[in-house]
DNA sequence: TACAATTAGATTGTACACAATTTAATTGTG
DNA sequence: CACAATTAAATTGTGTACAATCTAATTGTA
């Protein structure tokens, strides 16, 4: 038995980093219509709670940093999703707030969640287990 | 009470999505000394039990298609960790093995897994229920 | 046996991710 | 007040991801 735990099945993090991304593959038609990827998803959902947000703030949220956001925010206001403007108080700090057409996809995004819950069959207790472990390794391995 | 299924606490995939991307990010310092990645690091637990495999197969085993593979696979190749050769029966199939150096890389990552596994501070029936949920709603989104 | 359909990889183009560095603005301290 | 230290974004460079398309080899069938 030759170093079982370097087996793929034996792996936590497999599963982990396939899932996601067979999980990002299936927003992908349900954000079709909106014509967002997930991570701009994410932005949105951030924004539909809290209009205006600086960059260091968002990327707090999303665990994401500047070299990923600054681009994609730049491409969503491309799409006149978002609008980014230089705090005046603070001249480093860039704010991020809905444009009428980012605060009208709320809409359409409002069936989203349970349409993709539906895709994964996981039961409302597998699916509760589910978050709450994933929250607390997050919380374990986003910290220090 | 507006779209309470918005908000970011209540999602999934938020979790698995960020705790994926914090996951790899503390691989990064116990795979630094095998100068390897993440997603090649897995095409190493794939090969060290199976050593020769066509992209093919291993895209199925990863959840990864040649866009993806062909690029890492060749640079993995320069750094001398496997050979791509095309099959002789099937000259469409390119076939991977390991080279010296990407077998004795087995004996360097033996105690990652574990070492990994103290970061994530989570008990053992946290890590089989998440084992165990991943692997379900990976199946389930997977095939089709 | 021709040859259309299929298959395996490679390629192209777009979008994340993130480490490391740079730039510009603000803050803290002598 | 001067100016070093800090901070927020932006930039650069590398490495995934993946849809869509292309190329070459193989297979199935008329």
């Amino acid at each position: 038995m030759t170093k079982e735990r370097l087996k793929l099945d034996n792996q936590i993090c497999f599963p982990l980093y396939a899932a996601t991304r067979e999980m990002t593959k299936r927003y992908r038609p349900l954000l079709a219509e909106l014509n967002i990827t997930y991570p701009q998803y994410l932005v949105l959902l951030v924004l539909w709670e809290k209009d205006r947000i600086s960059v260091k703030d968002l990327g707090k949220k999303l665990y994401l940093d500047s070299g990923t956001l600054t681009p994609m925010l730049k491409r969503m206001e491309e799409h006149d999703l978002v609008k980014r403007t230089r705090s005046t108080e603070d001249e480093r700090v860039v704010e991020v707030i809905l444009t009428k057409k980012g605060k009208q996809a709320e809409q359409q995004a409002e069936d989203i969640p349970l349409q993709f819950l539906e895709l994964t069959n996981l039961n409302e207790e597998e699916s509760d287990q589910l978050k709450r472990i994933l929250a607390k390794m997050l919380n374990q391995l986003g910290e220090e």
